[in-house]
DNA sequence: GTCTATAGAGAGATAGAC
DNA sequence: GTCTATCTCTCTATAGAC
């Protein structure tokens, strides 16, 4: 808060603002088409000066995607490790992702790069990050309680994880891209929720959770527009 | 099928061989990444004969993407304009597009890329050739049976077809791509046929069309795991 | 139509001054 | 720590032969 004294060094508040450019940067453009003269013009400093502190490119790259992912655990991991029993701690994780993403919507698009890019014999950058995420929903979903999901739902957990994934970073970064003529923040609280609650229910009705429908019931076909 | 008389001429063939490959390359690689020397080896020809169908890289990425969808909406297209009454008529134009993703999938690394490149002040590329959806959309879903839709359900159908194409896309680029160790062809008739009814299910859940729930009827709170 | 050869721009990486 | 200067490589685009 005070100048005189600055909290961090120098060298620590140019890295991370040299990060949060290159995240932002990587995000809009991708790996390839982002120079390093545009990180370090957002910055301010001059290209030289990123490889101070990034031996490469490629090292930058990896920085970012470190940064953002280790959020990501954090917040999940925080959801999936509460006392709730099951159902409610599946939600809680689910809803931390939706979060996360509205809050620091560049991962959507690093991800959808990431997936993108992946090749059969191109192992992308994006898996170094991903099995710490793989572990803990093993310990915290399928291994705790002795294995009460089996009894919730035959669900295959990778095709629900993946259907979840692609909806919410689709929902924010495709959202202003395909629609530019709508004013429509995808990551505004109201959108938001509305997307965390969509989702919400998708999770439910694939684990065969969703009890009784109060929202929005199931129309019989006694009036409905069928002709 | 005779050898000795050609269907098209030579140049054609070369076109469209060019048109093939570019299309796998700039969807593995990306438009920036892609070299046009790996678009010509492919074909196998040299790299300034591209050049000779195609004014510069630009203009073959666009003709890859004009292809592509334009092959997808004549798809849906079709299935939307059927004689059925709506909600089946929604339900055949979604398993039209996870079909057409399943036979064509590199469509999916492209869209996953287009919307990841989209930002503000740039208009990504695949805007020139989503209107005719939305269109199609607008005649086929609101306008036609005299808006019948809105009596069905008011969900939005921007936020819905987010929703689905998100789920697909990922669905088909990603799980090969996150879970490498796993031996699983997305593309595979069983499991696309499993991912259609999946997105289906989500779509009348959507819609309010579900029905009585026979597969998987939801759990009352009698037996589960809850403490 | 397809090729060879080359021009020219762009951008990453490096060396070394301050 | 941050800069200037430069080296080097890659890739697009073009010109022109066959």
């Amino acid at each position: 808060m005070s100048q005189a004294a600055p909290q961090r060094p120098r060298a620590e508040r140019t890295r991370i603002a040299v990060l949060e450019a290159a995240e932002a940067i990587f995000a809009e453009k991708g790996f390839a088409a982002t120079r390093l003269e545009d990180v370090a013009d957002r910055v301010g400093i001059r290209r030289a000066s990123i490889v101070y502190y990034f031996k490469d490119k490629q090292e930058l790259y990896h920085a970012v995607l470190a940064g953002v992912f280790g959020g990501l655990l954090e917040k999940i991991s925080a959801a999936l490790s509460r006392p709730d029993p099951l159902p409610a701690r599946i939600e809680a994780g689910v809803g931390a992702w939706v979060d996360y993403v509205g809050a620091r919507p560049s991962i959507a698009r690093l991800i959808l790069r990431e997936v993108a890019d992946a090749a059969p014999g191109h192992r992308p950058a994006v898996l170094e990050h991903t099995r710490p995420f793989f572990d803990l929903i093993r310990q915290q979903v399928f291994e705790r309680d002795g294995g009460a999901i089996a009894r919730l739902s035959p669900i295959d957990p990778v095709h629900l994880a993946s259907t979840i994934a692609g909806a919410t970073v689709f929902f924010v970064a495709a959202m202003p891209a395909l629609l530019p003529d709508l004013v429509l923040d995808p990551v505004s609280p109201a959108h938001l929720a509305a997307h965390r609650e969509e989702v919400l229910g998708i999770v439910r009705r694939l684990l065969g959770t969703q009890g009784p429908r109060k929202t929005r019931p199931a129309r019989r076909r006694a009036s409905g527009p069928e002709e």
